[in-house]
DNA sequence: ATGGTCCCCTGACCGC
DNA sequence: TGCGGTCAGGGGACCA
């Protein structure tokens, strides 16, 4: 479900919440999640969570022991409820506040994980990882040069989180598409010049995105529980057979690296 | 190192 | 209304 968008929503909305708050307990219901979800989250009960931050598609909460490192997969999603509230079918975990609130994660698919670190950032999962696509270094002589000799398919090359961090499929395509990139063609013949164009086209459609409180396909809600509106805005992501908003060709669907892709043949290249 | 494939799991949707 | 097939926003593990 949640790209760097849906997760940035996530955080924002979690933060005025539980940042400050005393951790009294945690409520692990189901630890069958991508991994076990470790005896050592106990960390994170007798002090207050000092920071919600967010690296990639990682969530961190932090306290003065370590973080809890949160991913959501496909499917999870954070609410902050009442802990009087019932849980349902897939809440499979709460950290429970001394406000009677809690954190809750919902994840029915169970490919997200909820794991401890001491160091977060040096955690295996996380010390590989690409920069954030805001960061400085992120431009395109960095693409570049990343891409020499790669004969990937651009698309999968965008979503290789040692490259880049936070773009997935949804906006993967709706980046190629913006900078006029064909999906299939090979990273390593891509120019200079229009990686430039891939850099901003990721900015541009990431913020955007962010600001519209991420996309919705099927069921992705904010902490407050509203729907993300971004779908609203997409130009080629779930568009097979409809018109190129650009150029008025049909847009097409075809696998690349696994993936579902969008893109029009006439404008991208 | 690089690239390709498989898989974890549940739910929604579509055609019959 | 039921049933089977297909697909889904991620990404680690494994293979050549």
């Amino acid at each position: 479900m949640p790209e760097l968008p849906e997760v940035e929503t996530t955080r924002r909305g979690i933060e005025p919440l539980i940042v400050g708050k005393p951790v009294v307990a945690l409520d692990v219901r189901e630890k069958r999640l991508r991994w076990p979800v470790p005896a050592q989250l106990q960390a994170l009960i007798g002090l207050p969570i000092s920071a919600v931050r967010r690296r990639a598609k990682y969530l961190l909460l932090d306290n003065e022991r370590g973080s809890a490192i949160i991913h959501l997969g496909m499917s999870g999603s954070l609410r902050v409820v009442a802990t009087s509230v019932s849980p349902q079918r897939h809440d499979h975990v709460d950290v429970v506040f001394d406000d009677g609130t809690c954190l809750r994660l919902r994840d029915p698919r169970r490919f997200g994980a909820v794991l401890w670190s001491r160091q977060p950032l040096r955690h295996k999962l996380l010390r590989s990882l690409g920069p954030e696509p805001f960061d400085l270094e992120f431009d395109g002589a960095y693409l570049r040069s990343r891409a020499r000799g790669r004969r990937a398919a651009v698309k999968a090359f965008l979503m290789d989180s040692r490259v880049v961090v936070g773009v997935g499929n949804i906006y993967a395509s709706e980046a190629l598409h913006a900078a006029g990139i064909h999906p299939r063609r090979p990273a390593g013949r891509v120019s200079q010049a229009r990686y430039e164009a891939l850099c901003e086209a990721v900015r541009e459609v990431l913020s955007q995105a962010i600001g519209f409180g991420g996309t919705t396909l099927r069921d992705f809600a904010s902490p407050d529980g509203e729907p993300g509106y971004f779908r609203h805005a997409l130009a080629v992501y779930g568009r097979a057979g409809e018109p190129c908003l650009h150029c008025g060709h049909t847009l097409r669907q075809e696998t690349i690296a696994q993936r579902s892709s969008f893109f029009c043949p006439l404008c991208q290249r």
